[in-house]
DNA sequence: GATAGTGGTAAGTAGCACTATCCACTATCC
DNA sequence: GGATAGTGGATAGTGCTACTTACCACTATC
Protein backbone atom coordinates (compact mmCIF):
# COMPACT_ATOMS: atom_id res chain seq x y z
CA UNK A 1 0.00 0.00 0.00
CA UNK A 2 1.49 3.79 -0.99
CA UNK A 3 0.42 6.86 0.50
CA UNK A 4 -1.94 7.49 -1.84
CA UNK A 5 -3.68 4.40 -0.71
CA UNK A 6 -3.51 5.03 2.51
CA UNK A 7 -4.88 8.67 1.89
CA UNK A 8 -8.07 7.07 0.53
CA UNK A 9 -8.92 4.65 2.85
CA UNK A 10 -8.67 7.14 5.61
CA UNK A 11 -9.78 9.73 3.94
CA UNK A 12 -6.83 12.10 5.69
CA UNK A 13 -4.82 14.09 2.44
CA UNK A 14 -1.45 13.07 1.62
CA UNK A 15 0.14 15.78 2.75
CA UNK A 16 -1.45 15.84 6.21
CA UNK A 17 0.14 12.07 6.11
CA UNK A 18 3.36 13.28 5.45
CA UNK A 19 3.18 15.90 8.05
CA UNK A 20 1.97 13.52 10.61
CA UNK A 21 4.83 11.15 9.63
CA UNK A 22 7.08 14.19 10.41
CA UNK A 23 5.88 14.60 13.67
CA UNK A 24 5.59 11.26 14.97
CA UNK A 25 2.19 10.24 14.98
CA UNK A 26 2.57 7.42 12.36
CA UNK A 27 5.45 5.26 12.11
CA UNK A 28 7.25 5.38 8.97
CA UNK A 29 6.15 3.01 6.19
CA UNK A 30 8.77 0.09 5.23
CA UNK A 31 11.36 0.98 2.84
CA UNK A 32 11.24 -0.30 -0.28
CA UNK A 33 13.52 1.36 -2.95
CA UNK A 34 15.43 4.47 -2.72
CA UNK A 35 11.97 6.66 -2.62
CA UNK A 36 9.16 4.45 -1.81
CA UNK A 37 7.83 3.16 0.97
CA UNK A 38 5.70 0.51 1.60
CA UNK A 39 2.34 0.90 4.52
CA UNK A 40 0.18 -1.79 5.84
CA UNK A 41 -3.19 -1.99 7.94
CA UNK A 42 -1.41 -0.89 11.31
CA UNK A 43 -1.16 2.27 9.56
CA UNK A 44 -4.79 2.60 8.35
CA UNK A 45 -5.70 2.05 11.75
CA UNK A 46 -3.35 4.37 13.36
CA UNK A 47 -4.37 6.65 11.29
CA UNK A 48 -8.18 6.59 12.49
CA UNK A 49 -7.19 6.29 15.79
CA UNK A 50 -5.38 9.61 15.52
CA UNK A 51 -7.76 11.30 13.86
CA UNK A 52 -10.68 10.19 16.15
CA UNK A 53 -8.25 11.24 19.01
CA UNK A 54 -7.80 14.43 17.34
CA UNK A 55 -11.25 15.40 16.14
CA UNK A 56 -13.66 13.77 18.90
CA UNK A 57 -11.39 13.81 21.89
CA UNK A 58 -9.69 17.01 20.94
CA UNK A 59 -6.98 16.41 21.65
CA UNK A 60 -3.64 18.64 20.35
CA UNK A 61 -1.00 17.23 18.09
CA UNK A 62 1.98 16.98 20.32
CA UNK A 63 -0.98 15.59 23.05
CA UNK A 64 -1.83 13.01 20.69
CA UNK A 65 1.61 12.27 20.07
CA UNK A 66 2.67 11.52 23.67
CA UNK A 67 -0.22 8.98 23.90
CA UNK A 68 1.02 7.00 20.60
CA UNK A 69 4.22 6.85 22.47
CA UNK A 70 3.11 5.28 25.34
CA UNK A 71 0.84 2.79 23.59
CA UNK A 72 4.16 1.74 21.57
CA UNK A 73 5.34 1.42 24.62
CA UNK A 74 5.72 -2.12 26.02
CA UNK A 75 6.66 -2.17 29.50
CA UNK A 76 3.67 0.00 30.43
CA UNK A 77 0.57 -1.85 31.66
CA UNK A 78 -3.17 -0.71 30.98
CA UNK A 79 -3.61 0.57 34.21
CA UNK A 80 -0.41 2.95 33.90
CA UNK A 81 -1.87 3.86 30.64
CA UNK A 82 -4.95 4.82 32.04
CA UNK A 83 -3.16 7.28 34.52
CA UNK A 84 -1.29 8.64 31.10
CA UNK A 85 -4.27 9.02 28.85
CA UNK A 86 -5.37 10.91 31.88
CA UNK A 87 -2.72 12.87 32.36
CA UNK A 88 -1.92 13.94 29.15
CA UNK A 89 -6.09 15.08 28.23
CA UNK A 90 -6.58 17.14 31.61
CA UNK A 91 -5.86 20.58 30.73
CA UNK A 92 -4.16 21.60 33.83
CA UNK A 93 -5.85 25.04 35.34
CA UNK A 94 -4.66 25.62 38.78
CA UNK A 95 -7.46 27.67 40.18
CA UNK A 96 -5.65 30.72 42.03
CA UNK A 97 -5.47 30.23 46.12
CA UNK A 98 -7.06 32.08 48.18
CA UNK A 99 -10.10 31.35 50.45
CA UNK A 100 -12.73 30.50 47.51
CA UNK A 101 -10.49 28.00 46.88
CA UNK A 102 -9.87 26.83 50.25
CA UNK A 103 -13.37 26.55 50.62
CA UNK A 104 -13.78 24.69 46.86
CA UNK A 105 -11.04 22.22 48.24
CA UNK A 106 -13.51 21.48 51.75
CA UNK A 107 -16.36 21.26 49.38
CA UNK A 108 -14.35 18.65 46.93
CA UNK A 109 -13.03 16.72 49.55
CA UNK A 110 -16.47 16.02 51.57
CA UNK A 111 -17.84 15.13 47.84
CA UNK A 112 -15.21 12.89 47.79
CA UNK A 113 -15.34 10.86 50.97
CA UNK A 114 -19.42 11.06 50.63
CA UNK A 115 -18.32 8.89 47.22
CA UNK A 116 -15.93 6.51 49.11
CA UNK A 117 -12.72 7.72 46.91
CA UNK A 118 -10.05 7.91 48.57
CA UNK A 119 -6.15 8.66 47.93
CA UNK A 120 -6.89 11.00 45.14
CA UNK A 121 -5.09 13.89 46.54
CA UNK A 122 -2.69 13.62 44.23
CA UNK A 123 -4.70 13.43 40.69
CA UNK A 124 -4.71 15.65 38.02
CA UNK A 125 -8.06 15.84 37.87
CA UNK A 126 -8.76 17.98 41.06
CA UNK A 127 -7.31 20.85 40.08
CA UNK A 128 -9.61 21.18 37.18
CA UNK A 129 -13.20 20.28 39.38
CA UNK A 130 -11.98 22.48 42.31
CA UNK A 131 -11.53 25.11 39.68
CA UNK A 132 -15.03 24.74 38.44
CA UNK A 133 -16.49 24.74 41.61
CA UNK A 134 -14.48 27.89 42.43
CA UNK A 135 -15.87 29.53 39.26
CA UNK A 136 -19.38 28.67 40.37
CA UNK A 137 -18.67 30.14 43.90
CA UNK A 138 -17.35 33.35 42.50
CA UNK A 139 -20.64 33.49 40.29
CA UNK A 140 -22.67 33.12 43.04
CA UNK A 141 -23.98 29.77 42.20
CA UNK A 142 -23.23 28.07 45.02
CA UNK A 143 -26.92 26.14 44.01
CA UNK A 144 -25.62 24.32 41.31
CA UNK A 145 -23.27 22.44 43.79
CA UNK A 146 -25.43 19.61 45.21
CA UNK A 147 -25.78 18.12 41.44
CA UNK A 148 -21.93 17.18 42.20
CA UNK A 149 -23.39 13.89 44.12
CA UNK A 150 -26.01 13.15 40.74
CA UNK A 151 -22.74 13.59 38.91
CA UNK A 152 -20.40 11.69 40.78
CA UNK A 153 -23.44 8.48 41.52
CA UNK A 154 -23.30 8.88 37.01
CA UNK A 155 -19.84 9.10 36.88
CA UNK A 156 -18.97 5.96 39.22
CA UNK A 157 -21.76 4.18 36.91
CA UNK A 158 -19.91 5.22 34.11
CA UNK A 159 -16.38 4.45 35.12
CA UNK A 160 -18.01 0.72 36.16
CA UNK A 161 -18.70 0.24 32.72
CA UNK A 162 -15.72 1.40 31.22
CA UNK A 163 -13.39 -0.89 33.31
CA UNK A 164 -15.54 -3.86 32.76
CA UNK A 165 -15.41 -3.37 29.36
CA UNK A 166 -11.58 -3.48 29.61
CA UNK A 167 -11.22 -5.69 32.27
CA UNK A 168 -12.92 -8.57 29.40
CA UNK A 169 -9.67 -8.37 27.54
CA UNK A 170 -6.49 -10.08 27.89
CA UNK A 171 -4.64 -8.95 24.82
CA UNK A 172 -2.75 -5.59 26.27
CA UNK A 173 -2.73 -4.17 22.88
CA UNK A 174 -6.58 -3.50 22.42
CA UNK A 175 -6.93 -3.00 26.17
CA UNK A 176 -4.65 -0.09 26.04
CA UNK A 177 -6.58 0.88 23.01
CA UNK A 178 -9.81 0.59 24.99
CA UNK A 179 -8.50 2.74 27.98
CA UNK A 180 -7.47 5.42 25.31
CA UNK A 181 -10.44 5.68 23.19
CA UNK A 182 -13.07 4.80 26.45
CA UNK A 183 -11.16 7.88 28.24
CA UNK A 184 -11.17 10.05 25.18
CA UNK A 185 -13.78 9.59 23.07
CA UNK A 186 -16.24 8.37 26.01
CA UNK A 187 -15.78 12.05 27.25
CA UNK A 188 -17.69 12.91 23.56
CA UNK A 189 -19.73 10.23 23.53
CA UNK A 190 -21.02 11.21 27.20
CA UNK A 191 -21.82 14.55 26.66
CA UNK A 192 -23.21 14.30 23.36
CA UNK A 193 -25.80 11.75 25.42
CA UNK A 194 -25.71 14.49 27.91
CA UNK A 195 -27.02 16.87 25.63
CA UNK A 196 -29.85 14.79 23.91
CA UNK A 197 -30.96 13.50 27.77
CA UNK A 198 -31.37 17.23 28.40
CA UNK A 199 -33.64 17.82 25.72
CA UNK A 200 -35.58 14.73 26.40
CA UNK A 201 -35.91 15.40 30.14
CA UNK A 202 -36.34 19.36 29.23
CA UNK A 203 -39.07 18.60 26.77
CA UNK A 204 -41.05 16.05 29.39
CA UNK A 205 -41.19 18.69 31.48
CA UNK A 206 -41.87 21.52 30.21
CA UNK A 207 -43.15 21.07 26.39
CA UNK A 208 -41.46 21.78 23.32
CA UNK A 209 -39.29 25.42 22.86
CA UNK A 210 -41.75 28.01 23.63
CA UNK A 211 -40.69 30.23 20.61
CA UNK A 212 -41.26 28.47 17.16
CA UNK A 213 -39.15 30.98 15.27
CA UNK A 214 -36.09 29.86 17.27
CA UNK A 215 -36.14 26.08 16.71
CA UNK A 216 -33.90 26.88 13.26
CA UNK A 217 -31.48 27.63 16.01
CA UNK A 218 -31.13 23.98 16.77
CA UNK A 219 -29.89 23.09 12.80
CA UNK A 220 -26.37 23.87 11.97
CA UNK A 221 -26.29 27.37 10.74
CA UNK A 222 -24.37 30.31 11.95
CA UNK A 223 -22.15 31.40 15.76
CA UNK A 224 -20.65 28.24 15.75
CA UNK B 1 -14.93 51.39 39.17
CA UNK B 2 -12.57 51.82 36.40
CA UNK B 3 -10.63 49.90 34.28
CA UNK B 4 -7.73 48.90 36.82
CA UNK B 5 -10.55 47.88 39.39
CA UNK B 6 -12.20 45.67 37.41
CA UNK B 7 -8.57 44.01 36.10
CA UNK B 8 -7.93 43.70 39.88
CA UNK B 9 -11.24 42.00 40.88
CA UNK B 10 -10.82 39.66 38.08
CA UNK B 11 -7.81 38.67 37.19
CA UNK B 12 -7.97 39.57 33.79
CA UNK B 13 -5.31 41.92 32.41
CA UNK B 14 -6.34 45.60 31.13
CA UNK B 15 -5.41 44.69 28.07
CA UNK B 16 -7.42 41.88 27.41
CA UNK B 17 -10.46 43.81 29.25
CA UNK B 18 -10.27 45.97 26.31
CA UNK B 19 -9.75 43.37 23.74
CA UNK B 20 -12.85 41.58 25.49
CA UNK B 21 -14.88 44.65 25.41
CA UNK B 22 -13.79 45.53 21.66
CA UNK B 23 -14.94 42.30 20.64
CA UNK B 24 -18.16 42.47 22.38
CA UNK B 25 -17.98 39.70 25.26
CA UNK B 26 -18.15 42.38 27.52
CA UNK B 27 -20.32 45.24 27.53
CA UNK B 28 -18.91 49.15 27.55
CA UNK B 29 -19.19 51.18 30.36
CA UNK B 30 -21.31 54.08 31.40
CA UNK B 31 -19.08 56.74 29.83
CA UNK B 32 -18.40 59.69 31.91
CA UNK B 33 -16.31 62.37 30.45
CA UNK B 34 -14.64 62.34 27.06
CA UNK B 35 -12.31 59.00 28.07
CA UNK B 36 -13.27 58.08 30.94
CA UNK B 37 -16.56 54.94 31.67
CA UNK B 38 -17.61 53.85 35.00
CA UNK B 39 -17.45 49.43 35.13
CA UNK B 40 -19.88 48.16 37.76
CA UNK B 41 -20.82 45.05 39.55
CA UNK B 42 -22.43 43.05 36.59
CA UNK B 43 -18.88 44.01 34.10
CA UNK B 44 -17.13 41.68 37.59
CA UNK B 45 -20.22 39.09 36.58
CA UNK B 46 -20.11 39.48 33.59
CA UNK B 47 -16.12 39.06 32.58
CA UNK B 48 -16.06 36.13 35.32
CA UNK B 49 -18.87 34.39 33.68
CA UNK B 50 -16.99 34.80 30.61
CA UNK B 51 -13.72 33.41 31.46
CA UNK B 52 -15.14 30.45 32.95
CA UNK B 53 -16.67 29.95 29.52
CA UNK B 54 -13.28 30.24 27.98
CA UNK B 55 -11.55 28.48 30.46
CA UNK B 56 -13.52 25.20 32.06
CA UNK B 57 -15.86 24.79 28.83
CA UNK B 58 -13.41 25.35 26.49
CA UNK B 59 -15.56 28.10 24.29
CA UNK B 60 -13.80 30.29 21.98
CA UNK B 61 -14.36 34.24 21.40
CA UNK B 62 -16.70 33.97 19.03
CA UNK B 63 -18.72 30.74 20.70
CA UNK B 64 -18.88 33.43 23.59
CA UNK B 65 -19.56 36.09 22.11
CA UNK B 66 -22.66 34.37 20.58
CA UNK B 67 -23.70 32.99 24.08
CA UNK B 68 -23.39 36.66 25.87
CA UNK B 69 -25.63 37.79 23.07
CA UNK B 70 -28.18 35.59 23.68
CA UNK B 71 -27.90 35.76 27.18
CA UNK B 72 -28.72 39.87 26.93
CA UNK B 73 -31.67 39.16 24.71
CA UNK B 74 -34.70 39.20 26.35
CA UNK B 75 -37.24 37.65 24.06
CA UNK B 76 -35.61 34.10 24.57
CA UNK B 77 -37.12 31.66 27.36
CA UNK B 78 -34.47 29.29 29.03
CA UNK B 79 -35.34 26.37 27.20
CA UNK B 80 -34.71 28.09 24.10
CA UNK B 81 -31.01 29.18 25.87
CA UNK B 82 -30.37 25.71 26.50
CA UNK B 83 -31.04 24.56 22.67
CA UNK B 84 -28.95 27.66 21.91
CA UNK B 85 -26.18 26.82 24.00
CA UNK B 86 -26.29 22.90 23.21
CA UNK B 87 -25.81 24.13 19.82
CA UNK B 88 -23.52 27.09 19.83
CA UNK B 89 -20.82 24.39 22.33
CA UNK B 90 -21.12 21.39 19.60
CA UNK B 91 -18.89 21.34 16.96
CA UNK B 92 -20.15 20.29 14.44
CA UNK B 93 -18.55 16.90 13.45
CA UNK B 94 -20.59 15.79 10.11
CA UNK B 95 -19.40 12.38 9.82
CA UNK B 96 -18.56 10.98 6.14
CA UNK B 97 -21.05 9.04 4.20
CA UNK B 98 -21.13 5.25 3.97
CA UNK B 99 -22.60 1.91 5.14
CA UNK B 100 -20.35 2.49 8.41
CA UNK B 101 -22.46 5.32 9.20
CA UNK B 102 -25.58 4.00 8.29
CA UNK B 103 -25.18 1.40 10.63
CA UNK B 104 -23.92 3.57 13.06
CA UNK B 105 -26.98 5.55 12.53
CA UNK B 106 -29.12 2.38 13.46
CA UNK B 107 -27.24 1.53 16.18
CA UNK B 108 -27.87 5.31 17.93
CA UNK B 109 -31.40 5.11 17.02
CA UNK B 110 -31.52 2.01 19.05
CA UNK B 111 -30.45 3.49 21.64
CA UNK B 112 -32.37 6.71 21.61
CA UNK B 113 -35.62 4.02 21.26
CA UNK B 114 -34.90 1.84 24.38
CA UNK B 115 -34.21 4.70 26.50
CA UNK B 116 -37.59 6.37 25.08
CA UNK B 117 -35.79 9.55 23.65
CA UNK B 118 -37.93 10.86 21.06
CA UNK B 119 -37.89 13.52 18.40
CA UNK B 120 -34.18 14.07 18.72
CA UNK B 121 -33.79 13.70 15.31
CA UNK B 122 -32.68 17.20 14.23
CA UNK B 123 -30.55 17.53 17.68
CA UNK B 124 -27.34 18.90 16.81
CA UNK B 125 -25.54 16.55 19.28
CA UNK B 126 -26.47 13.53 17.19
CA UNK B 127 -24.03 13.52 14.34
CA UNK B 128 -21.13 13.77 16.76
CA UNK B 129 -22.62 10.88 19.16
CA UNK B 130 -22.71 8.79 15.28
CA UNK B 131 -19.19 10.34 14.40
CA UNK B 132 -17.65 8.44 17.54
CA UNK B 133 -19.52 5.68 16.69
CA UNK B 134 -18.54 5.10 13.27
CA UNK B 135 -14.77 5.75 14.57
CA UNK B 136 -15.12 2.89 17.26
CA UNK B 137 -16.51 0.95 14.62
CA UNK B 138 -14.01 1.69 11.93
CA UNK B 139 -11.55 0.89 15.13
CA UNK B 140 -13.35 -2.49 15.54
CA UNK B 141 -13.95 -1.73 18.73
CA UNK B 142 -17.45 -2.81 18.75
CA UNK B 143 -17.23 -4.22 22.02
CA UNK B 144 -17.37 -0.95 23.55
CA UNK B 145 -20.89 0.46 22.14
CA UNK B 146 -22.64 -1.84 25.34
CA UNK B 147 -21.62 0.71 27.37
CA UNK B 148 -23.71 2.90 25.39
CA UNK B 149 -26.79 2.30 27.65
CA UNK B 150 -24.69 2.70 30.67
CA UNK B 151 -24.08 6.37 29.84
CA UNK B 152 -27.04 6.97 28.46
CA UNK B 153 -28.77 6.00 31.59
CA UNK B 154 -25.88 7.90 33.57
CA UNK B 155 -26.75 10.92 31.16
CA UNK B 156 -30.36 10.87 32.02
CA UNK B 157 -29.90 10.75 36.00
CA UNK B 158 -27.65 14.31 35.45
CA UNK B 159 -29.64 15.80 33.06
CA UNK B 160 -32.55 15.41 35.61
CA UNK B 161 -30.07 16.94 38.29
CA UNK B 162 -29.19 19.78 35.77
CA UNK B 163 -33.39 20.67 35.12
CA UNK B 164 -34.04 20.41 38.70
CA UNK B 165 -31.53 22.95 39.73
CA UNK B 166 -33.03 25.43 36.98
CA UNK B 167 -36.68 24.68 37.57
CA UNK B 168 -36.14 25.86 41.25
CA UNK B 169 -35.13 29.29 39.80
CA UNK B 170 -38.42 31.76 38.80
CA UNK B 171 -35.50 35.07 37.78
CA UNK B 172 -35.36 34.58 34.28
CA UNK B 173 -32.08 35.84 33.92
CA UNK B 174 -30.52 33.39 36.75
CA UNK B 175 -31.95 30.54 35.40
CA UNK B 176 -30.66 31.10 31.73
CA UNK B 177 -27.07 31.65 33.51
CA UNK B 178 -27.55 27.83 35.32
CA UNK B 179 -28.28 26.71 31.84
CA UNK B 180 -25.47 28.13 30.16
CA UNK B 181 -22.75 26.96 32.95
CA UNK B 182 -24.28 23.66 33.43
CA UNK B 183 -24.44 22.89 29.96
CA UNK B 184 -20.91 24.19 29.69
CA UNK B 185 -18.95 23.78 33.18
CA UNK B 186 -20.96 20.60 33.98
CA UNK B 187 -19.10 18.89 30.89
CA UNK B 188 -15.67 19.88 32.53
CA UNK B 189 -17.47 18.63 35.82
CA UNK B 190 -18.70 15.28 35.20
CA UNK B 191 -15.12 14.45 33.23
CA UNK B 192 -13.53 15.43 35.96
CA UNK B 193 -15.50 13.06 37.96
CA UNK B 194 -15.38 10.66 35.48
CA UNK B 195 -11.58 10.31 35.62
CA UNK B 196 -11.75 10.26 39.48
CA UNK B 197 -14.30 7.63 39.53
CA UNK B 198 -12.00 5.77 37.08
CA UNK B 199 -8.91 5.81 39.37
CA UNK B 200 -11.50 4.74 42.00
CA UNK B 201 -12.51 1.63 40.61
CA UNK B 202 -9.90 0.85 38.93
CA UNK B 203 -7.89 0.49 42.13
CA UNK B 204 -10.71 -1.29 43.67
CA UNK B 205 -10.08 -3.63 40.98
CA UNK B 206 -6.96 -4.03 40.36
CA UNK B 207 -5.08 -2.45 43.25
CA UNK B 208 -2.21 0.29 42.67
CA UNK B 209 -1.05 1.17 39.49
CA UNK B 210 1.85 -1.56 39.00
CA UNK B 211 4.92 0.23 37.79
CA UNK B 212 6.08 2.38 40.97
CA UNK B 213 8.27 4.42 38.37
CA UNK B 214 5.13 5.56 36.69
CA UNK B 215 3.89 6.73 39.51
CA UNK B 216 5.24 9.98 38.95
CA UNK B 217 3.25 10.43 35.52
CA UNK B 218 0.13 11.25 37.70
CA UNK B 219 1.72 14.49 38.50
CA UNK B 220 1.37 17.41 36.44
CA UNK B 221 4.99 17.22 34.80
CA UNK B 222 5.83 17.48 31.02
CA UNK B 223 3.49 16.08 27.64
CA UNK B 224 0.39 17.74 28.35
C1' DG C 1 9.31 8.77 -23.17
C1' DA C 2 5.54 11.49 -21.14
C1' DT C 3 2.96 11.64 -17.06
C1' DA C 4 1.59 10.97 -12.51
C1' DG C 5 2.92 9.70 -8.16
C1' DT C 6 6.65 8.98 -4.21
C1' DG C 7 9.11 10.18 -0.06
C1' DG C 8 11.36 14.02 2.06
C1' DT C 9 12.19 18.88 3.36
C1' DA C 10 11.57 23.82 3.80
C1' DA C 11 8.81 27.54 3.64
C1' DG C 12 4.31 29.62 3.75
C1' DT C 13 -0.53 30.25 5.50
C1' DA C 14 -4.76 31.01 8.19
C1' DG C 15 -6.82 31.47 12.38
C1' DC C 16 -6.90 32.37 17.13
C1' DA C 17 -6.17 34.73 21.50
C1' DC C 18 -4.12 37.80 23.03
C1' DT C 19 -0.29 41.76 23.64
C1' DA C 20 2.28 46.00 22.62
C1' DT C 21 2.42 50.47 21.17
C1' DC C 22 0.70 54.73 20.47
C1' DC C 23 -2.56 58.61 21.11
C1' DA C 24 -5.03 62.57 23.17
C1' DC C 25 -6.87 63.19 27.29
C1' DT C 26 -7.89 63.09 32.56
C1' DA C 27 -7.55 62.21 37.42
C1' DT C 28 -4.50 62.49 41.24
C1' DC C 29 -0.76 63.46 44.08
C1' DC C 30 2.75 66.57 45.81
C1' DG D 1 0.23 73.71 38.85
C1' DG D 2 3.13 70.44 37.02
C1' DA D 3 4.71 65.61 36.97
C1' DT D 4 2.93 61.06 36.84
C1' DA D 5 -0.02 57.36 36.26
C1' DG D 6 -4.03 55.82 34.31
C1' DT D 7 -8.10 56.09 30.68
C1' DG D 8 -10.60 54.73 26.54
C1' DG D 9 -9.77 53.82 21.86
C1' DA D 10 -7.34 52.18 17.68
C1' DT D 11 -3.79 49.73 14.94
C1' DA D 12 -0.39 46.65 14.50
C1' DG D 13 2.32 42.87 16.05
C1' DT D 14 3.19 38.25 18.55
C1' DG D 15 3.37 33.36 19.36
C1' DC D 16 1.26 29.29 18.68
C1' DT D 17 -1.02 25.54 16.14
C1' DA D 18 -2.38 22.70 12.44
C1' DC D 19 -1.95 22.28 8.44
C1' DT D 20 -0.67 23.46 3.11
C1' DT D 21 2.25 24.72 -0.73
C1' DA D 22 6.11 24.29 -3.27
C1' DC D 23 9.90 22.06 -4.61
C1' DC D 24 13.21 18.22 -5.27
C1' DA D 25 15.27 13.93 -7.19
C1' DC D 26 13.51 9.82 -8.21
C1' DT D 27 10.24 5.85 -9.71
C1' DA D 28 6.30 3.34 -11.44
C1' DT D 29 3.09 3.10 -15.15
C1' DC D 30 0.94 3.82 -19.25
Amino acid sequence: MRMAELSADTGVPVPTIKYYLREGLLPPGRPVGRNQAEYGPAHVRRLKLVRALIEYGGLSIATARALVEHLDDPGISSGDLLGVAQLTVSAQHEPPPGPGRDAAERVVEDLLARMGWHDLREHPSLPTLIGVVVSLSELGREDMLPVLDDYAAAAERVAVADLTVVGDLEDRERAMEVVVLGTLLGDALFSSLRRLAQAHVTRRLHGPPTDPDRCDEWRPSASG
